[in-house]
DNA sequence: GGGCCAATACTG
DNA sequence: CAGTAT
DNA sequence: GCCC
């Protein structure tokens, strides 16, 4: 379950769109009206929070969530090497060392300092064994079974100990790879279990891969540490001709550089072509080194700057940044001035004599130089467009807003995305049959008509800015980079938001004495104390391609999934935010420093950042996407967690096989299994539309008056989908209602037989159902399809609630709590005590949920078109 | 040390 | 109730 | 894991 496509993406609802116009103004005064002014609010988010601040939890799921990653980390449920250094430490009773002493830190270095040329720790003790025994387990081991405890439940049982039994050895692994090569990807419609053509693990092979790939990474490892014994790296013959290093013959000057860090650096160049000499001589091409230009030469056993003419002296940041890139970077923005008593210009022709010198400088250079180009184009076009947001009226009016410029191009240029929008406005299928309302017209078709207009010109300028910017990110500067363009509105809201934060700091101290606050600061404060929410600020679908840091966010975007599998919900957490944060920053990010200033990136995350940076790799994401790919499988099977997961792979299981053989399955999980190939896939957002119709024309057989919306990720405006969410309702202001309609539309789908398995049935009173079940068009795939019918007068919450995304869900919802409120699917209830754990005390008055705009204005959230609710 | 981007429904 | 789901 |  992607967190990406949690739900849906429907049209509109009747009425949000007539709060647009309203909008500009009045959601905010709603929530001055309703949140009295603290005038002594330092008007940051933690303030605001504290003065919220729930009950303490008594709980222990910190030591919990740690414990799984601390097992997870070890690698006890990893198939990789370390389940063989790990058995010393099982069997030494690793488990009673505290938490805490598990660092992620000891296991990177352990598993993968083969990586590294540096020199290696001695392996754990059992380093004697082959790989080939990985698959050997302990006989015998203990094993806690983590439960990420509920907030709410304060109490906690005692840990469950699972005495796990396993098998010697896993005799169906071998058996397995033939399934993989007999294995028919499609043809597994039958519905006999046993007849299933199991997806398949593929772990065998795998294995074989993983341990193949060790030997060779020893081997090389033993090479390079060979190698430095005899100080000569020079003699490394380059590993790759064509890298982007080749040609170079580069010095590193290790002083500030940490020895980890340079050794990767020069493992890389290496790699990628480059020679790494020892000592200085007029072959050098580059110097690499963090000291001040002035002293350089005497490190060098120079007499002055002069014998480096002609030689680029760089910050490591160079080498990194073109190593993430797999591109030469712009030497400019990394040299390091030399001290010219004569000139101070000398090092800028100094630059241009090792241009020339070193024409064999390949292409790297030259396209530096073109994005050198379009630096300066974007930086003639960008201060123009700042200007105009500046001068735009205080923050109030912003915030008040939704952002004047809308994502143009970017979401609406793609094929999928017109017609997203077109069928849309035209009320076309997944509009549903909602009978709007005259005065509401065609929301939709508004909406776009009138935010369209302002940014043609945008759009048009974003494009030409990106055409020419291609490599623009090397413009590590980088103010003019094409993101910030894009994101422009949002950036100088920010933007105006941090100067008006330190502008009210001011007011705030005057402010006790005078309390002479004006209207304007009050309605920021109160607009900044919710600012951190996610809610608050628009996200849209896909941003991630063109954004500078791809490489870094791919890559934790791996160990967030890794941890969600987890269930470690708050190292989740964390990781979504940097990733979030990532996304979100236009510029590259060259460095720790760089990296640690970012909110949400702290030391840990910004040391993994530096080794991307450094290396193009994370060594921790090698070390889990080994261990990770079985229970990423299973728990990849709908109605598997990451509980029955963990315990399969520690009861020795690694295929489905093994799994249907030995495991009491519940329905869910073996419809799961047996769709399993099917269900891993996106839908392609015109499927979505087409099985919409199909269940469309089923509920309207069974009441033509029923009213559909197809929410979730469809209605965000995702290009795929990860399942079907429809929502059913019907207004009842006939006197009539859908009551008792869902097991109908189900049964006549059966018939079609267009729903072939039935995962959940409601119990509820049909007027607020849930059906899940799987789906297929004919010859099509097997789909998720979930069904809910929903309260006509609650459309508004349910709409909301199931248009996701989960984040934003849960953003908003914690935005209500903040407030006193409680936002579920059914509506927002205000004048809420919590107890202890947050728990509601009583029901609250239920202000708003007929409508999403209702919701929005109800809370003071700008409104937010569903394609921005994708945080 | 403890909160954090939630609240609720079905299965076994 | 724990686990899995939305 | 981040941030008070």
């Amino acid at each position: 379950m992607n967190p990406e496509d949690n739900k849906s993406t429907t049209n509109d609802q009747p009425s949000s769109l007539l709060h647009i116009n309203h909008m500009n103004g009045k959601s905010f005064k709603t929530e001055t009206e309703q949140q009295p002014s603290s005038t002594s609010t330092t008007s940051t988010t933690t303030n605001e929070m504290n003065e919220y601040a729930f009950e303490p939890r008594i709980s222990s799921q910190l030591s919990c969530s740690s414990l799984t990653a601390g097992l997870d980390e070890m690698g006890i449920f990893s198939s990789q090497d370390s389940d063989i250094l790990l058995m010393d430490d099982f069997e030494t009773g690793f488990l009673k060392r505290k938490v805490n002493d598990i660092t992620e830190e000891e296991v990177v270095t352990e598993s993968h300092d083969h990586n590294t040329i540096g020199q290696q720790p001695p392996r754990k003790k059992i380093s004697t064994q082959p790989p080939s025994s990985i698959k050997t387990l302990p006989t015998e081991i203990k094993l806690s079974s983590f439960s990420s405890q509920k907030i709410n439940k304060n109490v906690r049982k005692p840990k469950t100990i699972y005495k796990i039994v396993v098998p010697k050895k896993n005799s169906n692994t071998t058996g397995n790879s033939k399934h993989h090569q007999t294995k028919s990807k499609k043809g597994q419609a039958s519905s006999n279990l046993r007849d299933i053509q199991l997806p398949n693990l593929a772990i065998s092979k795998n294995e074989r891969e993983f341990s193949n790939e060790e030997n060779s990474l020893q081997i090389k490892a033993k090479r390079g540490r060979k190698k430095n014994t005899t100080g000569k790296d020079q003699e490394i013959i380059p590993l790759d001709s064509n890298g982007i290093f080749s040609n170079l013959r580069i010095l590193f000057i290790q002083n500030n550089i940490g020895t980890v860090r340079l050794n990767l650096m020069k493992e890389k160049v290496k790699a990628k072509g480059g020679m790494v000499v020892d000592t200085f001589d007029t072959s050098v091409t580059h110097v690499v080194t963090e000291l001040p230009g002035k002293n350089v030469h005497k490190v060098l056993g120079l007499l002055d700057n002069k014998s480096l003419e002609g030689i680029h002296v760089l910050e490591p940041n160079w080498v990194s940044t073109s190593i993430m890139y797999d591109k030469l970077a712009k030497t400019e923005r990394y040299e390091v001035p030399l001290y010219k008593p004569t000139s101070p210009n000398e090092s800028q022709s100094s630059t241009s004599l090792a241009e020339k010198t070193h024409e064999n400088m390949n292409s790297g250079e030259s396209e530096s130089q073109s994005s050198h180009k379009s630096y300066h184009a974007l930086k003639h076009f960008k201060p123009e467009k700042k200007k105009q947001d500046i001068s735009l009226s205080p923050i109030r009016e912003q915030s008040l807003s939704p952002s004047p410029i809308f994502k143009s191009d970017l979401e609406f240029n793609t094929p999928s995305y017109s017609r997203t929008f077109s069928s849309s406005s035209n009320s076309n299928y997944p509009l549903s049959t909602m009978d709007r309302n005259k005065n509401l017209k065609d929301p939709l078709t508004k909406l776009f008509k009138d935010e369209e207009k302002p940014t043609d010109l945008l759009s048009e300028m974003i494009q030409e800015a990106r055409n020419l910017t291609e490599a623009g990110f090397y413009s590590d500067e980088g103010e003019y980079s094409d993101r910030m363009i894009v994101e422009e509105s949002s950036d100088s809201e920010e933007d105006m938001k941090k100067v008006y934060s330190t502008l009210l700091e001011h007011d705030e101290k005057k402010g006790h004495e005078d309390s002479s606050e004006t209207a304007l600061s009050k309605k920021s404060q109160e607009n900044q104390k919710y600012d951190s929410f996610s809610c608050m600020h628009k996200h849209t679908y896909g941003e991630v391609e063109i954004n500078p840091n791809k490489l870094i966010i791919e890559k934790l975007q791996i160990l967030l999934d890794h941890y969600q599998r987890m269930r470690d919900e708050w190292r989740t957490l964390s990781y979504r935010k940097a990733v979030s944060a990532l996304k979100k920053y236009n510029k590259p990010v060259s460095s720790y420093k760089e990296a640690i200033e970012i909110p949400g990136i702290g030391d840990r995350i910004a040391t993994k950042i530096q080794e991307i940076i450094d290396t193009g790799n994370l060594r921790r994401v090698e070390s889990i996407s080994k261990s990770d790919e079985v229970i990423k499988k299973f728990s990849a099977i709908h109605g598997v967690g990451s509980k029955a997961a963990l315990k399969w792979y520690a009861l020795g299981y690694r295929t489905f096989d093994d799994i249907l053989k030995n495991v009491k399955l519940t329905h869910a999980q073996k419809v799961g299994i047996e769709c399993f190939d099917d269900l891993q896939e996106r839908i392609p957002r015109d499927e979505v539309t087409e099985i919409s119709k199909v269940v469309e024309d089923a509920a309207h057989s069974t009441d033509p008056k029923l009213q559909l919306f197809t929410t979730g990720s469809y209605r965000r405006g995702n290009p795929t989908c990860g399942d079907i969410d429809i929502l059913i309702t019907r207004n009842d202001s006939d006197g009539k209602s859908h009551s008792g309609v869902l097991p109908k539309i189900i049964e006549n789908l059966h018939n079609r037989n267009f729903i072939t398995h039935d995962l959940t049935h409601t119990q509820e009173d049909d007027i607020s159902g849930k059906y899940m079940g799987i789906c297929r068009l004919s010859g099509g795939k097997y789909r998720r399809l979930d069904l809910f019918t929903v309260p006509y007068g609650e459309l508004g919450a349910a709409l909301l609630s199931f248009t996701g995304n989960d984040i934003f869900n849960r953003s908003i919802r914690l935005l209500a709590r903040k407030k006193k409120m409680k936002l579920n699917q059914h509506g927002l209830y205000k004048n809420i005590a919590r107890g202890s754990g947050g728990v509601s005390l009583n029901e609250g008055k239920l202000i708003a949920q007929r409508t999403e705009q209702e919701i929005f204005d109800a809370l003071g959230v700008p409104w937010r078109p569903p394609n921005e609710r994708s945080c």
